[in-house]
DNA sequence: ATGTTC
């Protein structure tokens, strides 16, 4: 790409002088060897982002960016509070998708007998898949309450621990969400969907320490991972038809109300408006209570997860060491105080596809991980397994706290199905010594492994960045897929 | 990602 400007090893600028309208650059954090497989569509959607009012500093792409809505996925870019835009398109559809680790004190050895048994019982207590319903039932006003309260909620009803929601991204909970902002639509379309995993990339995994693979065993032992072999649980899901339904309202408002905000966009996938606008504002509040469900979500699946293991293993889940290690959201705006040119500003960062990367000594995240930083949970493929970083104060400084979420997309749902069959999948999964549960064995095809970026070199790259550091590495062992 | 085309 000839517009781009090497800075280092790990980083590419793209100049204002690229594109007219540009406010400040776009960088693509990277690696030489993932830097060639950037779609030409992302450098185009990231210097679009780049022209939006109030952007500040850069408009970044971390190593798994591709294309998105409007925006990339794997990617940040962080507006003036007063000055600047909020848009769905830079949260993306599945508001507050993000990734929960739980570790254990269980063994391969111990599991690997009752893998099928725990695997069932896991498909059978946690719904998956397109337009399935919970198991919890909910009137209107307890769905209202856990609605503005996130986690809270959870703990009054019996569903977390105070661990769990103090292991939470900010609690468990956004402030401003204000259930005048949602539409009955997404009210009644959320309703049903409390403790239900989803599907396409959602899924619910069991999964190992490697041999080899603890790369920082101080910072993996403040975090809870202490052996080899020892077994951990990964969630990945969101707010399900309630922040799809959320995204889809406002921007239709967005769409509707554009020339009123003058905001002279370079795509309409863009839609905004400005944060301190009426609809802004009501977006915001609409998102930030998309993202307490989302949170509820993934505590109330933590809730079946201990249940499913209570009965399998026959023991109490604190018996078990079940404990959350931290959840993390991958798709949200937040407002965050940075340094910019030495003045502080109160921001609205937008994050699709990335995670939050605080470092030591921030009083955002849990005092008991206060001296080494942030835990970050990073997905892979169902092949691949998952990662645990650990956040940096240099992610803060340089780059809005934030570092990558996934091994990002290689390939089209639609490749992927043509080179494999789901049950082939299966089948060769099944002999790597991984139990896939699905209910929709053709859609298990798309999320191959070869469909994806391999996590160990998007890894590299944000380790070498210095963005977030590397501390652990599962494999799977069983996944339950929507 | 998504009651997979308002």
């Amino acid at each position: 790409m000839k517009q781009m400007i090497k800075i280092s090893d790990n980083i590419w600028e793209i100049p204002t002088s690229v594109k007219s309208g540009m406010r400040v650059p776009a960088r693509i954090l990277s690696s030489e060897k993932l830097i060639g497989g950037i779609d030409n569509g992302v450098i185009d959607q990231i210097t679009n982002v780049a022209c939006l009012p109030g952007i500040q500093k850069y408009a970044l792409c971390m190593p798994d960016a591709h294309l998105g809505y409007g925006f990339p996925i794997g990617g940040v870019a962080a507006f003036d509070a007063q000055e600047g835009i909020i848009s769905p398109g830079g949260i993306g559809f599945d508001i507050n998708c993000g990734m929960r680790l739980i570790s254990t004190n269980m063994t391969v050895e111990e599991v690997k007998p009752k893998l099928a048994e725990v695997i069932e019982e896991l498909f059978n207590s946690v719904p998956s898949g397109v337009g399935t319903k919970g198991k919890i039932k909910l009137k209107t006003p307890d769905f209202n309450k856990l609605i503005a309260e996130g986690s809270k909620w959870c703990l009054d009803n019996g569903m977390a621990t105070d661990d769990d929601v103090e292991h939470t991204e900010t609690k468990g909970y956004i402030e401003g969400a204000d259930i005048r902002a949602i539409s009955g639509k997404a009210f009644n379309r959320g309703l049903n969907q409390i403790g239900t995993l989803g599907s396409g990339n959602h899924y619910l995994e069991i999964e190992y320490v490697r041999k080899g693979d603890i790369y920082n065993e101080s910072v993996a032992r403040t975090f809870g991972i202490t052996s080899p072999q020892q077994i951990v649980i990964a969630i990945h899901c969101g707010s399900r038809g309630f922040g799809h339904q959320v995204a889809t309202d406002y921007l239709r408002i967005f769409n509707q109300n554009s020339s009123k905000y003058g905001l002279n966009l370079k795509d309409r996938e863009l839609a905004a408006a400005p944060i301190t606008s009426a609809d802004g504002e009501a977006y915001y509040a609409a998102m930030a209570c998309a993202a307490n469900v989302a949170f509820v979500n993934r505590q109330v699946i933590t809730h079946f997860v201990k249940k499913s293991f209570e009965k399998v293993f026959n023991k109490t889940s604190e018996a078990l060491g079940l404990k959350t290690i931290y959840d993390v959201a991958h798709n949200i705006a937040r407002f965050e105080d940075y340094i910019i040119d030495g003045v502080p500003k109160r921001l609205l960062v937008h994050r699709k596809g990335a995670t939050r990367s605080f470092g030591p000594n921030n009083a955002d995240i849990p005092e008991v991980f206060r001296t080494v930083g942030q835990p970050v949970i990073v997905g892979g493929s169902m092949e691949s397994g998952s990662a645990l970083f650990v956040g940096t104060a240099y992610a803060e400084s340089e780059y809005f706290g934030s570092t990558l979420h996934g091994s990002g997309r290689v390939m089209s749902r639609t490749k992927a199905k043509k080179l494999i069959r789901g049950d082939e999948l299966q089948n060769n999964l099944k002999k790597q010594g991984i139990l896939i549960r699905t209910g929709h064995i053709r859609g298990l095809a798309e999320e191959a492994g070869f469909a994806y970026k391999s996590i160990d070199d998007v890894s590299q790259a944000v380790d070498a960045i210095g963005i977030s550091h590397l501390v652990a590495r599962f494999v799977p062992l069983g996944n339950i897929k929507g």
